[in-house]
DNA sequence: TATTTTTGATTGACTCATCAATCAATAAAA
DNA sequence: TTTTATTGATTGATGAGTCAATCAAAAATA
């Protein structure tokens, strides 16, 4: 069995795991034991190479932020104009595999580490941030700072919102009628600063 | 010290302190130990009234809400008209006590457990449902139902989306802009509705 | 009123299970 | 032979839940 140059292999294994069993389990306290079968190897493995869990768990967001931010990256060089890219910000945001039951669980569960975590927690602020001056980038092109600060904020929170909801899965909302709902308040935010001459 | 009656007090005191203890640890991964020593008494006890922590995890959940509901029906008997209504409605949401760090953290807490508890969930779900309905109706005032429905959904998302974004405190957004931005919401696409001659 | 009995309140000590983390041992490649 | 990969076995800590025993108020009885 043991081969050379098996670390990354199984970094990402154990890494792909975790989501998988923490999306499943819709917490974080899920064992190393869990991770590490789903993963088929020994949970001493993932001491092994992870030291401790909490630096797999910290590799795991790491990993799901990076997965969202080239996706990111990649949608907003397809789309050619400001107004495109910020569609394509709020497409990437509910993109199947991300709005899925699963993810969305996974991201809930480390929101609520967040409290804990100050590690997981600057993780997610890096989010914030990104989706927040991103939104704003663009808005600036159609209307003022102030105007593009304010939209920026209600749209983040409106798709951070749709997150929460989606979590519940009483009412689901549906990746359409979401990618809907959030363009609907851009929209008409940005035609009500066009009437009041106020756009660009 | 033994006196009767007191089994009201200590359930009382026990809910109390767990939501105390959750909202300071962010978690629901809090010992009985932590939540009988806020409550004064001791883990024995906790287990005497409640049975289990799961239980009294859930009348936590169940206090937390009916304290939220009866801020609800207190705001709306003052509000006069529906746009008032509504205006109280977003109001109550983001009144002080609510949207302070550790009751938003406790309610995060619960969203997280919501994927394993089917009873909290059931809680979460009720709140959901009572603050759609809630706007819906008072909506429904004001345009056509697909209208109100559609508004309300928003509305409410960007109302537990400012929750969230709340939770991490990087960019703290305050209680008054939280207001102004769901009231900006509600507002902006009424009038819209207004202009196109299909408001009420 | 004085005494006994009953009952609710309360806890310390204990059990049992779980889990993160460690480590020594093994097996295969280099 | 040295290094890398891998695991079974073990440990130490933690925490939920149980239980028998204690204490004091209240109720019943004399």
């Amino acid at each position: 069995m043991p081969k050379v140059g098996m670390e990354p292999v199984r970094r990402k294994a154990l890494v792909d795991a975790a989501l998988r069993v923490i999306g499943d389990q819709g917490t974080l306290a899920v064992t190393m034991s869990d991770i590490a079968r789903r993963a088929g190897v020994s949970p001493a493995l993932a001491h092994h190479y992870f030291g401790s869990k909490e630096q797999l768990l910290i590799e795991t967001v790491r990993s799901l932020l990076r997965q969202l931010r080239d996706d990111t990256v990649t949608a907003l060089n397809v789309a050619p104009t400001p107004r495109e890219k910020l569609s394509a910000l709020i497409r990437v945001s509910f993109q199947a595999s991300q709005f899925a039951p699963d993810t969305v669980a996974a991201w809930l569960a480390f929101y609520s580490e967040a409290q804990r975590s100050e590690d997981v927690r600057r993780f997610l602020v890096v989010y914030a941030r990104r989706l927040r001056s991103n939104l704003v980038a663009n808005l600036k092109a159609l209307c003022s700072v102030d105007d593009a600060e304010r939209i920026a904020e209600g749209a983040a929170a409106m798709i951070d919102g749709l997150y929460i909801r989606q979590s519940l899965r009483s009412a689901p909302i549906g990746i359409e009628a979401s990618i809907a709902l959030t363009e609907d308040y851009v929209t008409s935010h940005l035609d009500q600063l066009h009437r009041q001459g106020r756009a660009k």
